[in-house]
Formats: structure tokens, C-alpha cells, sequence
DNA sequence: TAACGTTATGTAATAATATAACATTTACAA
DNA sequence: TTGTAAATGTTATATTATTACATAACGTTA
């Protein structure tokens, strides 16, 4: 079981939008739509963002520069994180998948080496668009 | 066998600097090291960086902003990139491991859709860190 | 080789993303 | 009730990246 996290006023705020809106948001477009909640300054985006990230209620989307609620109702993977993007129409989901998250968990290379923590992307076109 | 890419000047520059640095370099400072050659406007380092990470010369570390020589010699597989990075030194290194390049181009997910291209950061600390 | 399209270059301005520094307030456990 | 960590507020600034427009070089092929 994880640890519950009581957010603060702004992670509230911020998480809530993110999480609705079903989809990549990127920083200034946050800060743009909770002016009107008082939240003004970039600085206080991104200090939610780094919170939210922390705890895994949110990811980042690096190439993208962009966050994402977590779609995995437990919140537990934010530290091995793998996204499927559209790069015609740029939506994004969250894989899961026991079998690749487990693979990529226990790989180790060729010195041994081994990762507390991974983010992959994939990109290719959805359904949606190769039909089209 | 791949196709052999004629480098323009700028792009030549650009790219034997990054390679000779050996680790991920940031945009600015590559501009900061080519403004003795001519190269006066992040433009011009931007445009030539486009171009190498086209063709697979350079990859970009996304979690990084940074961008590093491909270490595989021929280079072919800057479609399917995985790195190591330590959290604590920064030092990057590719990743090339065919069980695992294998594994990553012929996932598909649940509905069945496959990806043409995938970029993966593994993070932790390498051994020259952890032995401190 | 002349004409054409494509790729690369040069330059200035500006947009988009992110952090530093500092002061204050709130939450909450000892 | 006080000490400490976490969160907030605010201003300024640093860092990363692109738009817009003009010109030049390169490569093909007529």
C-alpha cells in the first residue's frame, strides 16, 4: 500500500485541472487557466509540478514538455514510466504492461548495472490518424 | 548499408564537437564553443542539430535537453535509442543491446498498435558513484 | 551551362520553458 | 507553543527554442 498524500492547495488545484482535461498540459497553459484561482506565477506551477511528479499523480511527457495525470489507478510506477505517442496527433496514453515493466525493470547491462528508474516513449501513429 | 551523408559546414562543426566532447552537450553551450568558427546565433545551432538527429548522428537525451554523439558505430538505429543515465554524476552512455532493441521495436500494446520509433532513459547511480 | 528546386546559411527578434533569490505563512509533530 | 519542514507569494532572470525574412550554395537535369 502507498503512502496517501494530502495535497496542498495549489497541487489540488493544479491536479485536478491536469487530471480532467485527459491529456498532455504543458506548464504556461496550467498557469493561463488557474489565474482565475489565484495561482499567478510560473514558480508556483512548477513547484506543484515537481510535487505532483514526486508523488506520481502526475508525468512528464519529456519530449513533449508536457505533464499527465497517472492512468494507473495506483499511482505506484512513477519511477518506471512508459507512454505510447501519436506523433501526427500528438495524443498521448500511459502503457501499462506487466510483462515490458517487468523486463524493463530487471534489465541490467552489460557491466551489471541496474536502473531504479526508467522513462521510454514510444512513437508511431494511433489508429485514428493511420486510417485516416 | 545506410546512406552516406555529406555534412555542410555548419553541421560538420557542430557535429565534431559534440563528438569529440564524448557526453551530452546543451545547445548553448555548443554555441558558446563554435562562435570562434562563424556559428553566431542559437539559429544556426539549432538548425544544424535538427538535421544531425535526423540523420542519426546525434541523438537527443530528452530528460536532459542535451544532446550527444550516437556510439553506435554504424549508427543505424537512432529510430530505437536507450541510455543510461546516473543520477548523481550525469554521465550518459547508449545503450546497445539487441535482446533489448529487439524486444522494444516488436512491442505492441493492448490494441495491437506498433511503434517506428522509441526512446529510453534508464536512471540510477553508475558504479564510480555508488562506490563513493 | 543555365535554370530550377532544394538545402543550407545569416540575422534579428521573440516565444516558450524553467529557475534563483528572498520574504512570509501554514501545517503539524515534539 | 515552539521548532521545523513544507508550502506559498513575488520579482526578476536564466535557459531553451522558434518565427520570420533575406540570401547563398548545391545538385540535378534540360
Amino acid at each position: 500500500m502507498q503512502k496517501e498524500h494530502n495535497l496542498s492547495k495549489n497541487q489540488k488545484i493544479i491536479f485536478d485541472l491536469i487530471d480532467k482535461s485527459g491529456e498532455p498540459m504543458k506548464a504556461y497553459s496550467i498557469l493561463f487557466n488557474v489565474q482565475k484561482k489565484g495561482i499567478k506565477a510560473p514558480l508556483q506551477v512548477y513547484r506543484a509540478l515537481d510535487k505532483l511528479v514526486e508523488i506520481g499523480k502526475i508525468h512528464k511527457i519529456e519530449s513533449r514538455n508536457a505533464f499527465i495525470a497517472c492512468q494507473n489507478s495506483s499511482c505506484q510506477i512513477s519511477k518506471a514510466t512508459a507512454f505510447s505517442i501519436c506523433e501526427s496527433c500528438e495524443n498521448v496514453s500511459e502503457i501499462s504492461n506487466s510483462k515490458l515493466s517487468k523486463y524493463l525493470s530487471n534489465f541490467s547491462d552489460e557491466s551489471g548495472m541496474k536502473y531504479s528508474k526508467y522513462n521510454l516513449e514510444f512513437f508511431g501513429m494511433c489508429k485514428k490518424c493511420k486510417s485516416k
